[in-house]
DNA sequence: TCTGGGGTCCTAGGACCC
DNA sequence: TCTGGGGTCCTAGGACCC
């Protein structure tokens, strides 16, 4: 099998910088109010996403800051993936930025010169910098990329995976999160090797049956090479971050906001209309802490007023949060019905 | 300073049906 | 009067990804 892991790098400030000559080599964040992309010029700093704009500009005025424009990401993003599917069909999105794609039998048993002339086309049709990593599995083909980025290409071939395998830490898994590294790491397993004599039922008394199943196939090299075409959407959401306030009305606002922006992304899909059945509203608050609320419509509908009503009552239910901590985020999901 | 604005998937438990 | 096992669907809650 051979798997390519293509991720651009820095996806919504590449956008930027190649739409404005003026930001290029320059450190730049795509903010609101919190970064949500950093150049990497920006990254060098450290400066990072999630970091509050306010705090950036304070500390690095000659920081450059633009707003989102979700089209051109959207619209780079599908350019994107139009370049990966005239390598092969077999392409799995991880999200618009990047995918896993299988050029199984397509490489002319050259995966370096394919992955290359992929960078190569992204970077002329789409003008931005995409990394690309090359692997046997998926596992291998997405830490590669990591490694090559930014704007780089990493093979892993099978020599290089027998060794670094079993030297891999348990935390750099892509599956592995804080929890279930926090419980391997509280019995003693710190690296892929130590993995090596357990078996599913061992793994299993620590996490959960799919996660022991999955640490049990990459201890023994056959982790997934699947690639997984995508299905219909699941869901829609919108959110907004905002400076902390105790503003019932702003609040509300915002929300509005938000439900508009995500009905006219389900009217957007293709196919047959999909109209939701249920929505949920999410709130976070300037201690750190956030509330979901989640309840069935009336009807389904995309009706933007029904929807922004729904939303309104499903705020009233967070009620009792309102104690003097300010709101700092809200959104709101539509899942939508399986077709 | 510990996260943006998106998403997916897994699991447990209840409802309902045969 | 008491009790089955099996299946499907839905929802809540979490973990994880970029």
């Amino acid at each position: 099998m051979v798997i390519l892991h293509a991720d651009a790098d820095a996806f919504f400030a590449s956008v930027e910088q190649r739409d404005n000559p003026a930001l290029r080599g320059r450190p730049m964040v795509v903010a609101h109010e919190v970064v949500a992309c950093p150049s990497y010029e920006a990254r060098a700093l450290g400066i990072h996403a999630g970091m509050p704009l306010r705090q950036v500009q304070r500390r690095w005025p000659q920081v450059l800051v633009t707003g989102y424009r979700s089209g051109a990401y959207e619209e780079a993003s599908a350019r994107l993936f139009e370049v990966f599917r005239r390598f092969t069909p077999l392409v799995e999105p991880g999200s618009v930025e990047e995918a896993f794609l299988d050029v199984t039998g397509r490489d002319r048993g050259d995966p370096r010169g394919m992955a290359a002339a992929l960078r190569a086309a992204a970077r002329a049709e789409v003008g931005i910098p995409v990394s690309v990593g090359v692997g046997r599995t998926k596992l291998m083909a997405k830490l590669a990329s990591r490694r090559a980025k930014p704007d780089g290409l990493v093979v892993v071939d099978a020599e290089l995976e027998a060794r670094v395998r079993p030297r891999l830490r348990l935390d750099e898994l892509w599956g592995v999160g804080p929890t279930t590294y926090e419980k391997l790491h509280a019995a003693g397993l710190f690296v892929v090797a130590d993995l090596h004599g357990l078996d599913e039922d061992d793994l299993k008394r620590l996490v959960t049956t799919a996660m022991a199943r999955r640490l049990v196939s990459i201890a023994s090299g056959t982790d997934d090479a699947t690639i997984r075409l995508p299905g219909p959407r699941r869901s829609v959401s919108a959110s907004r971050s905002l400076p902390a306030t105790r503003t019932r009305s702003k609040v509300v606002a915002v929300l509005d906001g938000c439900v508009d922006r995500a009905v006219s992304r389900v009217i957007a899909l293709d196919g047959p209309p999909r109209l939701p059945r249920r929505l949920e509203v999410l709130v976070r608050y300037d201690d750190g802490t956030q509330v979901l609320e989640r309840g069935p419509l009336d009807a389904p509908t995309v009706d933007p007023a029904a929807l922004r009503t729904a939303a309104g009552h499903l705020l009233e239910r967070t009620a009792y949060e309102w104690d003097g901590r300010g709101v700092t985020m809200v959104g709101v999901t539509l899942p939508l019905p399986t077709p």
